[in-house]
DNA sequence: AATGTTCTGGAACGAACAGTCAACAATCCG
DNA sequence: CGGATTGTTGACTGTTCGTTCCAGAACATT
């Protein structure tokens, strides 16, 4: 009953995650979206609304699909052990690799430039956190109970220092020349899963 | 031979220290620091330079009185590996402090920012780690020599997963509203000195 | 093909941005 | 006290910001 969008929106979502994953939110400008996406200004605001909430369906997109894919790495049946070192050493070469090393996480990049004034991000943030930590948490229980891991340690503990050591993990790998530092820092974490 | 300056240039940097600390780079307008120091806009721009230049000097500032602090602690004579635990549990403290939450550390901060796009952040970022390093390392290997230490422990490695971990508790701080979480990090990753 | 609806491109909006400038005020030296 | 120099003040620069509006183009239905 009208014309069709002559692109897609899902594609430009992604465009748009590519652009804020790399600039930030306000180092990004409605114009350079605009350049970027190769979509007119009028569609973006028709089709996501302001900036911001563009920036938060961007964020959202992000969450969704790293929990899916740390959940299919996670879950997986079997050992349940590997799995979660190999996420924190992936996480540790990513934060060291050149070509990744200056986006960070988009989820801790959020948090450091908007957390403290934006609430809507703010709450978005809270909850990816809470989403890894779970996953972790679920991981190391299983891998208790499969006898991977001593039934002494305390999975809450360690999923919250594996967490937080993920986000230090992204940040500094943005600002470090030395990939050795990171890996180094995973490496030594992940004796607490021995 | 000439007007005095009516203000203290070294409170006018604290105070856009402040600001900066609180905002960020990009959401903190001239403006907003003409409002905040009590400054013309011509003296701002005739003491610091550019908003730009202010930043980094106010980036310094942070920097060196943190350095100074962290030195002071660090290197008090006596026992050191309970200075090291005290450290990193102020840290956690702070970051779970309703007060302190929401600014978290003005490095990371930066990082997280400007360290992608702005490379004189980035440097002094990297310095401010390399120097944060140090300090742990120098205080671990300390504790070693003094045998609170195991000697089949790696202080550089032992210092790098602080190191991490502590940009970790800073970000995780700034948007995670139950302190525990950031606590039971710290204090499980402190288990790796015993 | 006509109609109603949606999409597109570009111009335009006021507001806010970082930075500058010239006129005036205050200080110091002689 | 007078001249040189520096600090202060506030208006002002051009630019860029996020957002809106409108005329025309494209589609689905009749």
């Amino acid at each position: 009953m009208a014309r069709t969008k002559e692109f897609d929106p899902d594609a430009a979502l992604q465009s748009a995650l590519d652009l804020f994953w790399r600039r930030g939110y306000e180092a990004t400008s409605v114009s350079d979206l605009v350049e970027h996406l190769g979509i007119g200004r009028a569609s973006i605001y028709a089709t996501f609304g302001s900036k911001h909430d563009l920036y938060l369906k961007a964020l959202d997109r992000y969450a969704e699909s790293r929990d899916l894919m740390l959940l299919a790495e996670l879950s997986r049946p079997g050992p349940a052990l590997p799995a979660v070192r190999a996420v924190v050493r992936r996480f540790a070469a990513e934060a060291g690799a050149p070509q990744e090393r200056l986006n960070g996480c988009f989820v801790t990049n959020t948090a450091a430039e908007l957390a403290s004034h934006d609430a809507a991000a703010a709450r978005r943030v809270e909850a990816g956190w809470d989403r890894l930590e779970t996953l972790l948490h679920s991981a190391l229980v299983r891998a208790q109970g499969q006898g991977e891991l001593a039934p002494d340690r305390d999975p809450r503990a360690l999923s919250r220092m594996l967490l937080v050591l993920l986000q230090g993990v992204r940040i500094v790998g943005k600002a470090c020349g030395d990939p050795a530092r990171v890996r180094d820092a995973a490496e030594q974490a992940l004796t607490l899963l021995e």
